[in-house]
DNA sequence: GACTGGTTTTGCGCTAACGCAAACACCTGT
DNA sequence: ACAGGTGTTTGCGTTAGCGCAAAACCAGTC
């Protein structure tokens, strides 16, 4: 079990307002795992045996339904926790984690967690403030899907994606792992086909630039106007 | 400022694990109040003043977006908990809570929350249990708006409002308070006419009976094959 | 350097649901 | 009893986006 050297996570909102000594001692319960591209972190349903923090790479978090599509809940980047099933009181993972890149997380197993908290309180009121973050973000995103159309939603995602983990170049910012248009139709509730016409769209226009699981946003500010502008603008309510 | 009886309330999930004294404690900081029927408890975008608890009646919680469109994010009942800006690190409310009925809340002054889950760090973890359950509401109603037609969707929206507040009659269970057409129209993502045109096809077929803000399911039964029902079953994945 | 499997593009027909408009029911207060 | 307002129903034309199908494309692999 490599040593975690803690100046690399201490500034994480997880640990905000802990001693160095006493993130040690959090740290020492956690073992890291590599994940390669494409590999299974956790698989929905399966019993939550360990919550994470990604320290690098990328990780998809998606939901499969009865029927068997696919939903993206979100994606993980460095420094965020992901499979906090216990401390929501579930005992099985809701969804299925996976890597989209090579990447290294730190595992506690989750029977360390009512230990951890009862020691360190600080971590159940940072970790509050992460779930209620997420909280917030997916009630914008169920706004989104209520009030908006597709090509305004599939704008918001993209330029979520970039704020998220964008790589600045010097023609625009690109998505920094591989991300398919699948992917980004089931993060925006539709379908594959019509997020290809969309970015087809906007490639002729010149405001991206992309390829095969990889997109840049070449005109990111003519891209949040795509994502506010309303359809017949001035639009009423519903 | 009444007092509160402890017994009242000493069951809740957010009180879980609390002796009767310390529960008197926590209490103590509350004040409580009435809200007539369509009066708001507190206004999106508000400075969050104080945290509640509705002890009584039925509280809309919804958004509005930019345009004026409304969506609703959930309906309290009577024992959960609401106004939590604080608790999950923001400073006005993200939404707006209207009292749907005439109801009775404990308050408690933003301010207290620091120093209440300092001292009773058990408030912080049963918040936590119940603010995870809300992401994972929030995300199955992501995902059947990604997945589901219009008529599932309103299918398990009665579903839950029945099973979160139904009053049961001999004929059917009957929506313990009023709601619109447009509410539930805001709640699945769809539109008043839509839901209506859905609900009169079911009075016809005797599955609801429904007037003025009222639905009463006379088929939970039938009603829970619709919600399950896959458009031209045996789907295939998006 | 051809093969193979996943990804993307594009055309075309179809339909669920929207948007508008008008009429209608019901409840409340005067 | 009546008026006014809010909620509901229903018809009708329109359309955004789906679903299917087929082709083109691309990146590794053998």
């Amino acid at each position: 079990m490599a040593k975690v050297d803690t100046s690399l996570v201490a500034h994480l909102p997880l640990f905000a307002g802990f001693k160095p000594e006493e993130l040690e001692e959090i740290l020492r319960e956690a073992r890291s795992a590599r994940y390669a591209k494409n590999t299974a972190v956790f698989e929905q349903g399966e019993d939550a045996h360990s919550f994470f923090l990604l320290l690098h790479g990328h990780v998809r978090a998606a939901k499969t339904t009865p029927t068997g599509e696919q939903i993206v809940v979100r994606y993980v980047s460095t420094g965020e926790t992901f499979g906090l099933a216990m401390a929501i009181g579930l005992t099985q993972y809701p969804a299925t984690a996976t890597a989209v890149d090579d990447s290294v997380v730190l595992a506690w197993p989750t029977g360390t967690w009512p230990r951890l908290v009862q020691k360190f309180p600080g971590l159940a009121t940072n970790t509050l403030q992460t779930v209620g973050a997420r909280l917030q973000e997916t009630h914008t995103r169920v706004v989104e899907m209520s009030t908006q159309q597709v090509e305004q939603r599939v704008a918001h995602a993209l330029l979520r994606l970039a704020k998220q983990s964008g790589k600045k170049l010097d023609h625009g910012i690109e998505i920094d792992f591989p991300i398919s248009r699948q992917d980004i139709a089931q993060m925006t509730g539709t379908t594959l086909h019509t997020v290809s016409r969309i970015l087809s769209g906007w490639e002729q226009l010149g405001l991206i630039e992309s390829g095969r699981q990889r997109i840049i946003l070449r005109e990111p500010h003519k891209i949040v106007v795509l994502a506010e502008q309303h359809p017949e603008d001035g639009g009423a309510a519903r």
